[in-house]
DNA sequence: GTTCAAGTTCAAGTGAACTTGACTTCAAGG
DNA sequence: CCTTGAAGTCAAGTTCACTTGAACTTGAAC
């Protein structure tokens, strides 16, 4: 079936929502493709629009450009995801979502047993503590979990 | 009471488990005070210990250095929050926090649906529709609030 | 008095995910 | 042919929350 009607980028930014500087630093960083007409402009397949919804839902789901790219490779080609294919990225959404949504109310919990006490000392509330009492090495109980501690890049190892 | 015994730096990365830049940045950005000694070096009050775990609980909860700075500008002075301050900031933090929950469980949601449907396309799949059917401005039901569309910097305003 | 860990300042760097600026070129209509 | 608007490139800029490095100075202990 047609390999003909591409898509040109006015067409893409509109129908995605993506600047065509986003769909241009896709393209560039591996997650989409295009073709190119007899000037150097970019020509689309249908099937990037595809592509384009996955990298929104996914970056909503918190996921970096890196995870993307990993993730699309993994579907062959430019073939329309299978039922397999999605079940199994369903599942790591799935559980990613798990994992935020547990944090939160980990937190929220901690926060309801906080109301009124006056406390935020360090060393008492379930907020805070990751600093004073058991300071360095994190080893209790993490109120959140990396993915939602607050994207920072160079805090990783906070060292 | 005691407005001596006052805190170096050591004490205070040791306690907050913040770095000392990290510190620094802080009172750079207004969000915590320093005396100094003789010499210039910072001589900390007690009371930062908890500003500072203050600090890391907003951090945690999904608040920027400006939202931080603002709650703190609040209480007034240096003054130990008073239990009807804890009220108010705890409400703000559990809508907050029930909103980033009920955000990502609509998303969990539209990915139940979605497992196994081979869907993905840009006009049924909920994950993805802000892009393409009710386009530009999205009026229609956002999966995600602003505050967990992945604090992109530059993204705010798509444009 | 010497030593040296602990402190200081200031400028510049980091990483993610794009955007912006400063042009140049393409493609379709008149 | 000429204009116009959509598209191209490439380097550099932006935001956030810090960190890092260089180049000193302090201050508590011995």
């Amino acid at each position: 079936m047609g390999s003909r009607d591409l898509l040109p980028m006015g067409e893409i930014t509109r129908r995605s929502g993506f600047a065509a500087s986003a769909i241009r630093y896709y393209e560039a960083e591996g997650l989409i493709e295009a073709h190119r007409s007899g000037g150097g402009q970019r020509r689309f397949e249908r099937s990037v629009l595809r592509r384009l919804a996955f990298i929104r839902a996914a970056g909503n789901v918190g996921l970096t450009i890196e995870e993307i790219r990993d993730e699309l490779a993994r579907l062959p080609g430019n073939r329309t995801p299978t039922k397999a294919d999605w079940q199994r990225i369903s599942r790591h959404w799935r559980t990613r979502l798990d994992e935020q949504i547990a944090a939160l109310q980990r937190l929220k919990g901690g926060l309801d047993g906080c109301i009124g006490c006056g406390c935020l000392s360090l060393r008492s509330c379930a907020f805070s503590n990751p600093g004073d009492v058991h300071a360095e090495r994190g080893s209790g109980a993490r109120l959140l979990p990396d993915s939602l501690r607050r994207p920072h890049p160079t805090r990783r190892t906070p060292a």
